[in-house]
DNA sequence: AGCACGCCGACT
DNA sequence: GTCGGCGTGCTC
């Protein structure tokens, strides 16, 4: 009886497709493994969703067979599978989408066509001849193809096919290897292989080298240590290069399963000074208890772990994963951005050392795939890492935590559009594992959740070593202005006087605006238009380091002295206040002060973010001015003030979450003051000094923000008590755009079923790189209804919308931008 | 995603 | 007349 593969590819396409298992494989494939599958003209990596003894009516005469299996073991366990298919079916991508960006780099590229010209094929262009030896003319298309694969040896893109297999058929170009489907989990062992031997030109095999190489492929494939064993490598790599150039040999890549296991892989050091676990308090021990006790009942749970900051929720999760070990479970841990907190993963390491794969975005492809497979092995218990990681293969889940539960770069604002903290719960609850969220201020979707009894709330009301509560102190820049008549400074009296104060008592202070650049607007002298970027619809930016103004979506820079572009005059004035200017303003109220910045202006530059952290840490500077990069959990024992220059600049944001993000931020920078011995001084600067998320920032009081904002929400309709998505419209064509809009409109009305539609109406920003952007906002009671209605309008719309445009869906948006 | 097919304006 | 531009449909 014939067996049959229901296979998905890797591809942005719907659906399942089937393929006959060759006799070769037949007992040999299992769900989970990769396959390489003929799609179309291509081949294409594919992954078996199941196998059966039948396909359905009708594609009898369709179905091809599988042409190979691409790793000895299924690539994919069932519970990965079982996730990324959640995950395409809930946030509306295909199954191929969210395994390409779930697995590793190389193990889901799809072959290419790719050519190279023969050696006839290079006599004949430099002949300098215009008809083709068959007496056809040599078009330009098979000039381009042949002159590209002279420079270039091999020819992907921009070989029209007509022309190409034309040329083929003369025996001008050759085929080549489909490299890109084979290229697979890391250390790649290059084979060689000839390409039909017959094209070999004697004149290239007087060289005795290259003979002997063509002899050996002659007779099978090789890989090039093999050759070398054979043939001597002196001059192999030579050869084999002139050879490849002419179109006679090939590379060819081999899965490295086939092959043999990669070296060791590099980690680090482990640091061990932190070797000795800290004696918990109380309430950690009290948390610990009750997760330690859901986990041993086997069934899993969720748990909001809602500690203030410095309340020591890290070494709750530590504890808990050890105990996981113990019992032979694995852990994975999600943390917002782990370049930003290498105590973090110092800790784990300390703590667990090479039972820890690290995990990030940085990090060199093939290392990326060795500690993927490290953690496939059940060599490597623990994946840490960013959102990402939840697609970590840890052997026998027990444990996910989400760090930072609250933190927006959880959710990938890009591709398929999924959040690490939902698909973590999603990921627990398919395994029987236990979710932990932690968050010294949690989102409302989790106390949502805790609301509903779906996850269980432990709180760490206190700091560790009953250290206090930093003191919070608000200016109310409206009052400053009027007492100082006029001659408003950046930072208030209040403020210079505390860094003074600092700086003399030989501590340290962090300042943290959310812009970077100088000055956040430009406007004109003389017409008092802003400057504004030609491809976005967003002010510039000017930054004074580089005398620049810059656009902060697109990359475009120009100079600042170049004149209006309505008026053409070169007057200037500049407004609003960024990174840079606090910087300025710093060492003119403590000219002696040592200041440091981070935003991403500095960190762009490589090992950048590293070396002001530690300059920081190591006491090499005095102030710390920076982005929401400083806000982040990072640990400078000696910092004991933190001023915010001004708490209303994301209160100001066109998003519905704006009071939630801009609490969350003043908790998490006023969390850094005062971790240490000394105690902590926050310093708001406000204009806006009676907002509730401004005060229960200033209390500490998480439980009446949770409270009025979740009252807001409630009242306005908005998450978490509806679900949301945004449907954009993006299209350099405006037209289309608005055409488009209307039409989606339409598809999501027809399909509506309870729910309410907003728009379309131009996104807060309006254009990003000359694409024109408008939006409409679906809200629903349940996400089956709202999932339901998306995907029967996205099949409607799939037909109807040109192709310039694109739609994206974004289930459960973080911002609105 | 790619790749082919098919229908329209610009010239090897 | 062909070339190649892009809009459309399909891939087991």
């Amino acid at each position: 009886m014939t067996s049959y593969a229901e296979v998905v590819v890797t591809l942005p396409v719907e659906g399942r497709f089937h393929y006959e298992v060759p006799p070769h494989l037949e007992g040999a494939l299992e769900i989970g493994h990769r396959v390489l599958v003929p799609f179309g003209r291509r081949k294409v990596t594919g992954f078996v969703l199941a196998l059966t003894h039948e396909v359905p009516a009708g594609l009898l005469d369709k179905v091809r067979p599988i042409a190979e299996r691409l790793d000895r073991e299924p690539a994919l366990e069932r519970d990965l599978l079982q996730l990324a298919t959640f995950a395409a079916d809930y946030y509306l991508a295909t199954v191929g989408e969210v395994l390409h960006l779930a697995l590793p780099p190389g193990y889901t590229a799809a072959s290419k066509v790719r050519w190279t010209i023969t050696s006839a094929g290079r006599h004949f262009l430099e002949s300098g001849r215009d008809r083709l030896p068959n007496g056809a003319f040599l078009s330009t298309s098979m000039r381009r193809l042949l002159e590209a694969s002279v420079k270039r040896a091999v020819v992907a893109k921009d070989a029209p096919a007509k022309a190409a297999s034309d040329l083929e058929s003369l025996g001008l170009v050759a085929k080549k290897v489909a490299i890109g489907a084979r290229r697979v989990g890391g250390e790649l062992t290059v084979v060689a292989r000839t390409v039909g031997p017959d094209q070999a030109e004697p004149h290239l095999l007087r060289s005795p080298i290259r003979r002997a190489v063509y002899e050996a492929l002659g007779s099978g494939e090789r890989s090039v240590d093999e050759l070398a064993a054979e043939i001597g490598r002196r001059q192999l790599s030579e050869a084999l290069k002139r050879l490849e150039a002419e179109g006679i040999v090939a590379k060819k890549r081999v899965a490295l399963s086939a092959v043999g296991r990669p070296h060791a892989p590099l980690e680090g050091p482990i640091i061990s000074e932190n070797a000795v676990p800290p004696a918990l308090t109380e309430a950690q021990s009290r948390a610990l208890r009750t997760i330690v006790d859901r986990f041993d009942a086997g069934q899993g749970g969720a748990f909001l772990l809602h500690g203030v900051t410095a309340s020591g929720k890290t070494e709750v999760y530590l504890r808990a994963i050890a105990h996981a070990l113990e019992k032979e479970k694995g852990a994975v841990v999600l943390v917002p951005e782990i370049a930003l907190t290498p105590q973090l993963e110092n800790r784990f390491r300390a703590r667990f050392g090479d039972r820890v794969a690290v995990l990030h975005s940085a990090l060199p492809d093939a290392e990326r795939r060795a500690r993927w497979r490290r953690l496939s092995s059940g060599e490597a218990r623990i994946a840490l890492g960013p959102r990402s990681a939840i697609w970590a293969p840890v052997q026998r889940l027990g444990i996910i935590v989400v760090d930072e539960e609250h933190d927006p770069s959880f959710k990938q604002s890009s591709d398929v559009r999924y959040n690490g903290r939902d698909l973590a719960l999603v990921r627990a609850h398919q395994a029987k594992a236990i979710a932990i969220l932690g968050s010294a201020t949690p989102s409302l979707e989790a106390m949502h959740l805790v609301e509903q009894q779906r996850v269980a709330r432990i709180r760490l009301a206190e700091r560790v070593e009953g250290r206090p509560m930093p003191a919070v102190e608000v200016v109310d820049l409206v009052e400053e202005r009027r007492a100082v008549k006029g001659a408003m400074r950046l930072l208030s009296r209040l403020l210079s006087d505390r860094l003074r104060e600092v700086v003399s008592k030989k501590e340290q202070a962090i300042l943290f605006l959310n812009r970077r650049g100088f000055n956040t607007v430009v406007y004109c002298d003389e017409c008092t238009s802003p400057r504004r970027c030609p491809s976005c619809d967003v002010s510039l930016t000017f930054h004074k380091g580089s005398n620049t103004l810059a656009c902060h979506y697109c990359g475009h820079v120009e100079p600042f002295e170049s004149p209006c572009r309505s008026c053409k005059s070169l007057a200037m004035q500049p407004f609003g206040a960024g990174t840079e200017r606090v910087v300025d303003a710093v060492v003119e109220a403590v000219p002696d002060a040592r200041v440091l910045r981070l935003d991403r202006d500095v960190t762009e530059r490589a090992g950048e973010l590293d070396r002001t952290l530690e300059a920081f840490r190591s006491g090499r500077a005095d102030v710390l001015v920076g982005t929401q990069m400083v806000a982040k959990g990072h640990d400078f024992p000696r910092v004991t003030l933190v001023g915010i220059v001004l708490a209303d600049a994301s209160l100001a944001f066109p998003d519905f979450r704006a009071a939630e993000r801009t609490f969350q931020l003043l908790v998490q920078v006023s969390g850094r003051a005062g971790r240490a011995d000394a105690p902590g001084r926050v310093v708001i600067q406000t204009l806006q000094r009676d907002h509730y998320a401004l005060q229960a920032a200033l209390h500490h009081d998480t439980e009446r923000f949770l409270a009025v904002e979740s009252e807001e929400r409630r009242r306005a309709g908005y998450p978490p008590y509806a679900r949301m998505a945004l449907v954009r419209i993006e299209s350099k064509d405006k037209g289309a755009v608005e055409r488009a809009a209307a039409d989606v409109r339409r598809a999501l009305e027809r399909n509506a079923d309870g729910i309410k539609i907003r728009g379309p109406v131009p996104a807060p920003i309006a254009r990003i790189r000359e694409r024109h952007r408008r939006m409409l906002m679906v809200l629903s009671p349940t996400p089956a209804r709202l999932n339901g209605v998306l995907r029967r309008a996205k099949i409607e719309l799939k037909k109807k919308i040109p192709r310039r445009v694109d739609l994206i869906f974004d289930v459960d948006p973080v911002d609105l931008l």
